[in-house]
DNA sequence: CGCATCTCAGCGGGACTGACATAT
DNA sequence: CATATGTCAGTCTCGCTGAGATGC
């Protein structure tokens, strides 16, 4: 038995563990491809929902406005996104996925993949269906 | 449907958001006894394993050496722990939990009761034990 | 007016690294 | 000698707050 049993049995402790190993292994991973979950998350993001707000950007992805903003900025710079005036509401940017980052999208879904595969080896298809079911309740 | 579609079925994904959330609660509920993850997670092994080296506490607990120093550190700064150097080796310090340091992980873990009924409360009793056997597997 | 958006500065917890002195 | 321990300083991601400027 590893770990500590005081808290083993508790489901925050374990939730806590396995999303720091994941958290590792996908800064690992993400690393090697020069990019952080911020970035992921908001290229996600734009090429699911198609050109956004910055503040529709946070909504989706959960991410503070505020972080939004630098997030998007390294995006641009990187050449990942481009970032224009909204004509409509002069308020507003909208942001805009490019190829390269589709591209780039493409290449950390694939990373992702394969932490994740490597995470739920332990797990049965049907246990790793579960257990996605289950953490889908809890969002 | 709220969330990413895009990630929102991945596993390491839903298991960064309800970390997120359970991380959230347990750092006002722990703030409001003055103590971070950190300082339960120290007091629960000191409870568990009895006196135990810091070396010791950081494998059993998960946290490096370095920051099991600075933590250490407010624990005998608020009463909770003692530290003295173990005799046998004179390398290592002896950390042992006082009697306000039970007394203040008693209420802890009555805090972490009720943030995690709260976090579970979505699931059924049966659900709950096999989230629990499932991310037991991850680690 | 109230409200939304974007931006900037900063904070704090958690996880980690590198280095160093000391002791085994 | 190599290894283990404790300590210190610093980094990084992530999540968050507060404030201000602009536009609806």
């Amino acid at each position: 038995m590893s770990g500590l049993e005081r808290v083993a049995g508790r489901p925050t402790w374990l939730l806590s563990r396995a999303q720091a190993r994941a958290q590792s292994l996908l800064a690992d991973a993400f690393a090697a491809e020069g990019v952080r979950g911020y970035h992921f998350r908001l290229l996600a993001a734009l090429e699911q929902y198609g050109p956004a707000s910055q503040a529709d950007l946070g909504r989706h992805t959960g991410i503070d406005r505020s972080d939004v903003v630098a997030t998007v900025n390294d995006l641009v710079d990187r050449g990942f996104a481009v970032r224009r005036p909204d004509p409509d509401d002069r308020r507003r940017n909208i942001i805009s996925i490019t190829k390269r980052g589709t591209a780039a999208l493409d290449r950390l879904d694939a990373v992702l993949d394969g932490v994740q595969a490597a995470m739920l080896a332990p797990l049965t298809p049907h246990e790793r269906a579960t257990l996605t079911r289950l953490l889908a309740k809890l969002s």
